[in-house]
DNA sequence: AATGAATGAGAATTCATTCAT
DNA sequence: AATGAATGAATTCTCATTCAT
């Protein structure tokens, strides 16, 4: 069973790598000598812990597909329980300079870039995407149904919602001095508040977890 | 003169033949025998008319963004002359069927996923997106203006807008079953209507420059 | 036959530029593309007035031999008509500036680095080594007959002769700074001082051809 | 260590494979798969040992420069201390069988057909130019000293007797059925006479180290 | 387990030659 | 005759993968 463990924490020690690998080099100038080298390890080793560089990426790809979701249920957890509550805890998530970190999100895109004709890519990137579309969409009803608000579509303010902290994310890695980790945050409660005045206007109370009712 | 606009030819060819390659086996498997049998041609010319690969794709980016940028002035031009008539055409324009299509939002997200190391598409992607968030703004400042709005930061809107354009064209690309382009510009038009609830509120009278006041 | 003089000027026009080429890229660096820019001509020219690269190559080399004879006869026939004065007139000849300078020195070895390996080179150059072999084996035959020398072989010395010119000419190519024309010169009387030094000994008159007796 | 010999040994490998390519099919036509070949490697080992095939060329170069210069050393330490007897071991290095065959000289000269375009080439030309003139300026110095001869200048003689060696060489080469080693040495060996009579006159004792006074 | 030398298929690039204009 | 765009075979270099140690 050590020997188990052992093995894993090889696997997660060339996975960091990868990363590593990507942020520093980018997607397509990775080779297996970079991954070994950031690793600290021979180019033999890659090939014996993982089938192939391609295995190796899927597990990477893998890894940063759990790693977000479990931080986020993590931080999910922690909030409020409120539903504003816990989007501001989504917006903060996101935004959090521990994990939307620039190595992360330029990893993350290098992926993108090549998910569409990755079938294991795209098969991670889709449920992922579906989870987060059920768990966002029901937070939003939540909101609508606690605040009383008429004539909302949850699901379509989930995926909106979704869609601009992914661009924002790009923004903020092809304009880093136009966009930053704050501006990005405004952006997304500008658009709440136009929504959710109560929860999310300038005058509303702020929605964290502690905030008094 | 005849030969010189042959040999524009021969470069939009190789560009289009390019866009289509990477549409159709991706950015990383794309080899300059695919682009050669995509236009027909034979693999030295590509090296005739750009110097190398990597040329060949700095001139396929900046064909994208050029592109980009004239159907969007084109569709501007064409559109009422009231801010939300000007927004409203840009978002039908960013997911019209001919230029927002899957391939091309392909061959942009293979791009972005490459841009972090490119200084030569970052550079491209900087000045298209500074553009954009400028003109963008203007057009909600007026918008803010015209109506009347208190209270709206026309910079933050803006970023937002687009970067919820962005992600919508991931989300579409990443799951297209999920999001369609209706679903897409009716998550835009619902984030809108919170914000400007006289010219996007389920009530308000179509947008475009044609309705009557 | 205007029409046969001018096919032979293209050619004579294309076998310069050649030399020319080589002289300034070297024999490994020579594409067509140069030549044909060094003849101010376009690239198509060249496989129609020659069959092929190689045959290019062959008319320059033969070209180049053909040109040394003349040259050297012409010296001959003009020097004094003595042994030593016909010797002194191949020394000048073989140092002056006009045809074994630095271009012309640089080709030949450029031709001979690669001779070994062509069989036409080969037989160029075997030929003309024979044929001033021949030659300057009957000078200094005559040399030692006029002189009244005793055992002294002709062949021999005009082995020695020959090899010091051209292992000068090398020399001066490798080593410019260490190595010009009056220094190579003045090495070759050097030796001919020791063996024949009525002709070549300091002390001994001029040998050119209007030299008193 | 026995890995850094075995590294060692791959490289003198490669670099004696490129002196056979050489000299079997000359230098523009060598292959790195004619190398690879030739080592019975593969054609990707060539690049990893080198960085380049202008490398291997480089240090193949420099190996032959090397090789020559120790060679000599150590003839020119076996022979008798008398300048006659190191000239003579000189000359009977410069044509032996072993080091100065048709292989080595070819090889030799197909690298001073590039050395004019290649600046490393010409460096270690120029060097081991200059470390052999002075060797042997200061040879025929001690020679006409221990000879008492006057009005000899030893510099142009070391120059001459150099250079009529490579140009013997040369002869070899393109004329190998006119000039064989024995003619060689018997050429260098007359013009030497004529210079110093005692001591390699028709008459001279024979100059090694083991002759009796 | 770990190493890194060795392999060889694959890709970009070069360039002599051809050929339509 | 002359041009230069087009071709495609040939070559160097890369790098994932293998395997002897």
């Amino acid at each position: 069973m050590s020997r188990e463990l052992a093995k894993e924490a090889r696997r997660r020690q060339l996975i960091e790598a990868t990363i590593d690998g990507i942020a520093r080099k980018g997607f397509t100038e990775l080779k297996i000598a970079d991954v070994a080298a950031e690793a600290g390890l021979s180019v033999g080793i890659v090939n014996f812990y993982f089938k192939s560089k391609d295995a190796l990426l899927i597990a990477t790809f893998k890894h940063l597909v759990e790693d977000y979701e479990q931080h986020m249920q993590a931080i999910l957890a922690k909030a409020g329980k409120s539903a504003a509550a816990q989007l501001d805890a989504m917006i903060e998530a996101d935004f959090a300079r521990t994990h939307a970190n620039r190595k992360q999100v330029t990893v993350w895109y290098a992926f993108w870039g090549e998910t569409r004709w990755r079938p294991e890519f795209l098969k991670l990137c889709a449920d992922l995407s579906t989870s987060f579309q059920k768990a966002t969409t029901e937070t939003f009803q939540a909101l609508i149904d606690e605040g009383g608000y008429q004539g909302l579509d949850a699901g379509l303010i989930a995926r909106g919602f979704n869609a601009m902290i992914d661009g924002l994310w790009l923004d903020m890695l092809l304009n880093p001095k136009q966009t930053d980790r704050d501006t990005a945050k405004a952006s997304v409660r500008a658009f709440l508040a136009g929504l959710f005045p109560r929860e999310f206007g300038s005058k509303a109370a702020p929605a964290n977890g502690n905030a008094a009712a």
